[in-house]
DNA sequence: TGCAGTAATTAAAACGTTATAAATTCCTCC
DNA sequence: GGAGGAATTTATAACGTTTTAATTACTGCA
């Protein structure tokens, strides 16, 4: 055969392959060709297996757009991606874990910038009126986040990182906040130390209500002293924190254990002990939450406690795919346990 | 008046409001709405005004899916993001000046992973033969890089982070990793040292060729010696970097300078020097690019350089529209200095 | 052989938009 | 008062898919 029959080369003509192009191919009509294709039981499977090698062997991919026009669903999973974290790596570790499971469903993501200091409300918003996905993820959450309420009034599907204090349950994947807090305390104070600092997230994330808890339970039950600093959250400049906590290591009582929500914050309770002399694991120990692995290349090396973004993210697109596949959002709740290095 | 006229609330009918609605409520047909909306000169002027008011007044937000599925355009920008950075937070600040600039433009950004050790043009393929962007960004770009010479054969628009050695000109974004590079190495000459340790990204990326070029070159003009890594690259394991490091320290005649040309190697060099003992300042000195402010916060505080990702993000972002707008690529290119702490 | 009942297929409409080509209205000028 | 032409408007088709309702083909059974 010099003739080329190349049923195996996809695009052997130049035009994109339709629904239109297999019925010419195959004989069947339109409706046929797409009911096969959809695995409708009422088609012949003979047809169906007629139609899907046609298909194959033409490279057919259905057009999104037209789908999309005709059904109303987007196939697209809209990320809102908080303008602040307290890791460095937040954005890439989340979204890696994201597209881990996005890929090959079909689904992209889009992300959408989310500013907590600003209207949250005005994205989702947006979002649902312009019919832009199919369903929504978002971190920082509220403890009443009133995108959790307009999604839920609106029967959107979505997962939030981190919990609310609504009495519906929704779906959601968290980190157990309170469990880090009462842990890190706990290391401190088997180590010896009896005055703890800690800088927190601002007071309507909910996950701040969790670390308040476990911190200040685990203080009382040891007995200790405790400084939470006032003034300066989290996401406060990394100067303003400096400033604050350089400034309590002059008083009169200094701490000598910290206990830190994210990287940042350890790096600055860091330079805060150099800066004023005192020498790390003789007048001050410290706990963190890390998501990165550079906490092995810092030195000195202090304790940490490992938060798996990518296993977040994983667990927040798997949960969103089976929400949008109608699972009811009862049992849809997922809890990523804390993992120290020491 | 008593009756509800209100003209100002959008939404007073439950339905989704199209052109058909327009159409009806003002009693031109369709096709002339359509054409006013886009501010066709044939319409008349007064036709226009009445119909965007009225578009206005119902809310009215064009369907995406119907006018890609006539127009074929998406409204839609992915982004090639690589699975390694030489920074931690490049994945955060990129996508925050993309964002920042595609906000209101109507155009989604939808993230695709992108790994530089598998199949590259896989994704690409993909985005070209579905059809599921207008445009692309992508980091990490290859002297040769097979997806450049894929979209420039397929006419697809796109800025690629980084230059390629094509002779045909394309839209690119680059720092000058040259200058950066050369620029280090004399800071550190001119404080008196003598050996200069660096370690590079992977031979096939264009920045690569630069940095080499620019140390090399700084190496040779000062008449000093110097050490680059063999065996691995900046996407090695931080563990076998500091393995390396540490490894020429202990040789007979170590760096007393260090070349850094991510935030992360910063670290392992920091940890390399404190783990043999020697005194950052005294034994030796280091200079890093860096992305973040982190590094304010990190003591010993080293000298570093500033490329800014934010604002990298927001150039791609701005030359794609322009690209997309059917501007030449001649003259789409920027090349964004290195901003010297020291 | 004919008929009911089931299995398989398909015609046609619809989703909301834009582009082409044709139709209508409005002027201006002789 | 038309003719001619410019200025506006619109009917219609099309983009590629899914779905409803209708049609055709096949089966077993009397």
């Amino acid at each position: 055969m010099i003739d080329d029959t190349s049923g195996t080369a996809p695009h052997t003509q130049g035009e994109k392959p339709t629904l239109r192009t297999i019925a010419t191919a195959t004989g069947f009509s339109v409706a046929t060709v797409s009911r096969a294709l959809a695995d409708d039981p009422q088609i012949a499977v003979k047809t169906r297996a007629t139609v899907a090698a046609a298909a194959k062997r033409l490279g057919y991919i259905p057009d999104r757009a037209a789908r999309r026009l005709r059904t109303g669903r987007t196939q697209v999973i809209s990320l809102l991606l908080a303008t602040e974290h307290e890791f460095l790596g937040f954005t890439h570790e989340f979204l890696t874990g994201i597209t881990e499971v996005l890929a090959g469903t079909g689904y992209s993501v889009t992300v959408v910038p989310d500013s907590p200091g600003g209207d949250r409300l005005a994205p989702v918003r947006t979002i649902l009126r312009n019919n832009l996905a199919d369903g929504l993820l978002f971190t920082r959450t509220e403890t009443f986040d009133p995108r959790v309420r307009l999604l839920m009034e609106a029967d959107f599907p979505f997962v939030s990182h981190g919990r609310t204090e609504f009495t519906m349950p929704h779906p959601w994947v968290d980190f157990d906040n309170e469990a880090f807090a009462r842990g890190a305390v706990e290391h401190l104070v088997a180590k010896g130390r009896r005055k703890i600092s800690l800088v927190l997230p601002g007071d309507k994330f909910t996950f701040t209500q969790h670390l308040r808890y476990g911190f200040l339970s685990a203080v009382r039950a040891a007995g200790i002293d405790y400084d939470i600093a006032e003034g300066i959250t989290l996401d406060s400049p990394t100067a303003e924190i400096a400033a604050v906590l350089t400034e309590a290591r002059r008083g009169p009582t200094p701490p000598d254990g910290y206990v830190c929500v994210g990287e940042v914050t350890a790096l600055v309770s860091l330079a805060a002990l150099a800066d004023t002399g005192a020498v790390y694991g003789v007048d001050a120990d410290i706990v963190a939450k890390r998501a990165s692995p550079i906490f092995d290349n810092i030195r000195p090396q202090i304790d940490t406690v490992f938060e798996d973004l990518r296993a977040t993210g994983r667990a927040m697109a798997e949960m969103l795919l089976r929400r949008m596949e109608g699972e009811p959002a009862d049992d849809l709740h997922r809890m990523l346990l804390p993992v120290p290095s020491f």
